[in-house]
DNA sequence: GGGCAGCAATAGTACGTACATTTAGGTACG
DNA sequence: CGTACCTAAATGTACGTACTATTGCTGCCC
């Protein structure tokens, strides 16, 4: 019952064939279908009615990205069904409030479109252009977090006036309305002293020190986010590991 | 004239073929001897006396490494003859400095064999072992930019007692003494609020923002080193860009 | 029931072949 | 002299085989 449909790779394409098994191998393991085991290669060879080499080189580039591991002897095994996009370090701290359980909420401040000459100029628009603007001050199981700040072109992302910040996260709001969230940026990432304002909005006393992480997040090259976040340092660290394959931001 | 030696693999180690062919490679690729041009697979496969499979097994990770670009057609192309090993945010912001052509020299504090129950800790020693402790604050052309202070095992470091670290850096003179820098670890970034004491070092006054960067350097899994650095954050900062392709801390 | 031996499954290593596609260079021709 | 074509070389793709090392399971024996 396993071999019912051999026809999924197109031995006429430009592609290679690896990459449509690989492509496919993909799809597959997000889809959730190896959660109970990953195919054998000769099962993939059967299956998809290649050689081991076509199956192997396609494999090579699965494992490479970590999403299964294999040895000798041992079938494979999934580790991860998707590939987690980097997307900085803000998003790797946010990440891991929330998986401690804390719910993450949000004061907002201010949201709505205005003019701002300083995030206009870092997004590279001129510097009346229309600017979306939110303005935060994040909870994790209601103890200020952080001050987050983030600016938007209002070319993109008008619909987001009428958002609901309390609650849902700005990327989750940006693919509700069919936008995607930034595929690259940059991060600047120093440290500050809370003036007493700031410090009073997220409850620690005045001269305090805490993270600056001012943020570009990019799509497709194209600058479309501004993002100055003052982070409490008492409370929470960015963490990072690093080894001869680069670096992991978090855990 | 190419077929001298042929005899440089040991077809009876417990090292595969193609991981001896790619450590024989890199040594010759960081010996300088192909900057007039890579050897084609054919004249690997013949030098080396082995089969294509296995050349192209060694060459897919040279190639992986960024040292070689291929392509259909033409010859590989040496794009560079040493792996960067990415060796934190440390590094890269020492880098940086470096980069910009300013003399780094550091003001040595301690420089000895003593037992620090902490730093023991961290790397996992019982707590009355020595170690082997530095102490310095960094200087970027005389100006401060960070206080570092750095333990690791006197077992492993008691040598760097007699060196002088006003203008030299620990890990060159680790090597120098044929020790290896840690390959992989892990850091830990926050803000910190300097002391009087540490103010006065670091030529700032006193209620002033730092950045605190704890890290722990590994050599093969085994914790060897144990930071605790604070770098001035008016002038210095951390950067890093992310795309689809993870981080790249600096630049 | 526990431990050990043997076996089958599986990925790793290593060899072979053939053809496709692209690049670079040389040659012939206008 | 320049262009167009052809050829050789090189890597990419894709197939095949065989053996090895390791793992995990099965079944036997104590």
């Amino acid at each position: 019952m396993a071999t019912l449909d051999e026809v999924r790779l197109d031995r006429t394409s430009a592609q290679p064939l690896w990459a449509q098994l690989h492509a496919d191998l993909l799809r597959r393991l997000e889809a959730g279908e190896f959660t109970r085991g990953f195919p054998a290669e000769g099962e993939l060879r059967e299956e998809y009615a290649v050689s081991r080499h076509t199956v192997r080189e396609a494999l090579r580039r699965i494992r490479a990205a970590g999403l299964v591991r294999s040895g000798r002897g041992r079938r494979s095994e999934v580790l991860a069904t998707t590939i987690e996009q980097p997307l900085g370090t803000l998003y790797s701290m946010f990440a891991e409030v929330e998986s401690q359980g804390l719910a993450q909420t949000s004061t907002v401040l201010r949201c709505g479109i205005t003019k701002n000459e300083q995030a206009a100029t870092a997004l590279g628009l001129a510097t009346d252009t229309d600017l979306f603007g939110l303005e935060r001050v994040r909870l994790a199981d209601g103890m200020p977090l952080a001050h987050d700040d983030v600016w938007m072109p209002a070319s993109v992302a008008a619909p987001l006036v009428s958002s609901d910040f309390t609650r849902t996260a700005l990327y989750t709001e940006l693919e509700r309305h069919g936008m995607s969230r930034p595929d690259g940026g940059r991060e600047r990432i120093t440290a500050t002293l809370l003036g007493p304002e700031q410090a009073q909005q997220l409850g620690v006393r005045s001269p305090t020190a805490a993270l600056l992480i001012e943020r570009t997040g990019t799509l497709e090259g194209q600058p479309v986010e501004c993002r100055r976040t003052t982070v409490r340092a008492d409370r929470y660290a960015l963490t990072m590991s690093f080894g001869p394959n680069g670096y992991h931001v978090g855990r």
